[in-house]
DNA sequence: CTTTATTATCGTAATAATACGATAAAAGAA
DNA sequence: TTCTTTTATCGTATTATTACGATAATAAAG
């Protein structure tokens, strides 16, 4: 039955609700610290890092890939990631807008 | 064979996830900006707002209850919902802190 | 060329989230 | 009391997410 209707909402509210998505999974907030804390990029060490399998691992990296949050580079039989800081900015200044604007409607309640 | 996995990470990211959850439906963004431009608390005038059915936007109102960020009174037939600006402040000011940690470590990469 | 190390993808199972009709619950109106 | 209005909850169907073993793919090492 549930054919999702987020299309019926408009453009703004669902892009604010596909960014949280990125941010529901400790382990995606877990490897955006973790990418953050490097000087350079690093590739499977983050599967070190990360209490999940290898699979599951690459599977959240496809995830924070496709939103466009981390870049990765294949590079021979490892892949290097590190964080899309021009797409991390978009987002964080997205999420502060979004309750800057909550509060500046904020007039008077229970 | 999913059990979850998620009480392997820290409890700031797992916080940071379950507050990121709020937001992961347009609904419940729509229903926030909704409840934060009324003076006073409404009820129903939600569903009206919202194009889902009441069954629906009901179930969402209840999450957003169970995470804190609004509050809800029932006054007879009606109930009467509002943001609890307190906890909003609160899950804002976590995401900043978040974004600020992550450029804060931020020393070079590719 | 064969082996090894590293990562991505496939298949699949379990669980969570979404959506709504039907119905219950609650209190005021008739 | 009975009817009406409003909202919450239950049951259930569908879809999405999570998790991992197995395996493919890739390039360097031997």
């Amino acid at each position: 039955m549930p054919r999702t209707k987020k299309h019926l909402f408009s453009k703004a509210d669902v892009e604010l609700s596909e960014i949280a998505k990125a941010l529901t999974h400790p382990a995606r907030i877990a490897i955006l610290k973790e990418l953050s804390r490097r000087q350079e990029c690093i590739c499977g060490e983050i599967v070190d890092r990360i209490p999940l399998a290898q699979a599951t691992v690459s599977q959240h990296l496809k995830e924070l890939k496709s939103l466009g949050l981390i870049a990765g580079e294949i590079e021979g039989p490892k892949s290097c990631y590190c964080i899309n800081w021009k797409k991390l900015d978009e987002v964080s200044a997205l999420l502060r807008d979004f309750f800057d604007q909550l509060r500046t409607n904020h007039q008077r309640c229970c």
